[in-house]
DNA sequence: CATATTTGTCAACGGTGTTGACATCGGCGC
DNA sequence: GCGCCGATGTCAACACCGTTGACAAATATG
């Protein structure tokens, strides 16, 4: 045994990129944090890239665990509020944006899960895969987009979205009727609130195409 | 007048970003490109980021021009349609996923636009905000993940998909039999049509909760 | 015990975004 | 036209980054 394992080093990964953020984690970093050499991490990953992959799988740990059974729609949609979760909890998301496929287990384990689901609830071969990329696109992408808000202290991200409402107020009213009338009604509520509301009708919609 | 404008980077920015891909993409290379030092651009932009988002909002021109009349429904999902192959076109969009507001000019274009047909729709202020968020997660978010793909060439990007396919089938029978079963009706079509998919599902259910 | 493989360390390469000092140029008031 | 001043471009440098190859120590294997 070795005193370096994958296992630590993804776990180091996590502790240090959610302190210090996705761009300002490094290799270097994740050395000081193990105490060891940077380069030592070449030694369980073959890149960067690869180690990312490893820590986006590994934040999404028991997700596929005690979902409601009572509807399809219950089960996936719990099961995308988790996703997004764990994937803004640490912000290593944009690995999982980079284009990759789903190699590793907690990833295969989801797309077994909906897959399932959707041929219980009888979809069509076809429909099941249509459906499940819309849903798959929706959670990940929302949660790309959410995520560098997602890790900063509540009462900035608060401040943030004000200034954004007051951007919006600041306009031309006569260019921009709406986006100024409605300015003080945008970015309501929660992100997650948000996301849960889109993921509601785009399941209303999967559901009358059944 | 000087040599270097904001317009004339922005421009040449465009043009090696296509050229290289948003990874290998730098300031020391656009300034190669532009002839310039590059540092140069620091007197044109404050930081990397800023340009990033300038290409981004440049390459949304005229992305609201001429959108169908027919019906809201229809107006925003060619709007979207546009906005994601824009968007897919030039690599650009990692930068707006980053998450900053849209205070570009095409970008509070596309807002106005959205918040209005929304309006003309019949839809309640706190539903048209709902309903405006979800939308753009989904087109946003969609592109992001769709991104890294689409920027190679239509025969790699097949041997990709085809990859992947295999590497469902491959999986164990017993643990994934949804994913071995269905491993090659994965990733149907185009990556645009998947989203259209989504998209169309999405509107469906704002649709009926209008 | 000897050997071979894995694992950690170190120095270094070629790249990155960004900054500050310096030179140059254009336009403006006098 | 002169002198000035701010805007613009150049240059060297800083502090990082991911990654590689050579070497040493430790560990497993015969």
């Amino acid at each position: 045994m070795s005193r370096l394992t994958p296992e630590i080093i993804v776990t180091a990964a996590i502790d240090v990129i959610g302190q210090v953020g996705f761009e300002q984690f490094s290799v270097r970093r994740l050395g000081e944090a193990l105490d060891a050499d940077p380069t030592a991490i070449y030694r369980h990953f073959r890149s960067k890239d690869e180690l990312l992959r490893a820590m986006g799988d590994h934040s999404l740990e028991g997700v596929v665990e005690g979902l409601p059974t009572t509807s399809w729609r219950d089960c996936i949609r719990e099961l995308c509020i988790r996703i997004r979760a764990a994937n803004l909890a640490k912000p290593v998301l944009a690995s999982l944006v980079r284009g990759a496929p789903p190699r590793h287990r907690n990833e295969l384990l989801i797309t077994e899960l909906i897959l399932a689901k959707l041929h219980e609830a009888g979809f069509e071969p076809s429909a099941i895969a249509d459906a499940y990329h819309a849903v798959i696109e929706l959670t990940i992408g929302s949660a790309a987009i959410d995520s560098p808000l997602a890790s900063l202290p509540a009462e900035e991200r608060d401040r943030i979205y004000a200034e954004w409402r007051s951007d919006y107020a600041a306009l031309d009213r006569r260019s921009f009727p709406h986006s100024t009338g409605m300015a003080r009604l945008l970015y309501p509520g929660t992100a997650d609130r948000r996301f849960a509301f889109a993921l509601d009708r785009l399941l209303d919609g999967l559901e009358t195409a059944r």
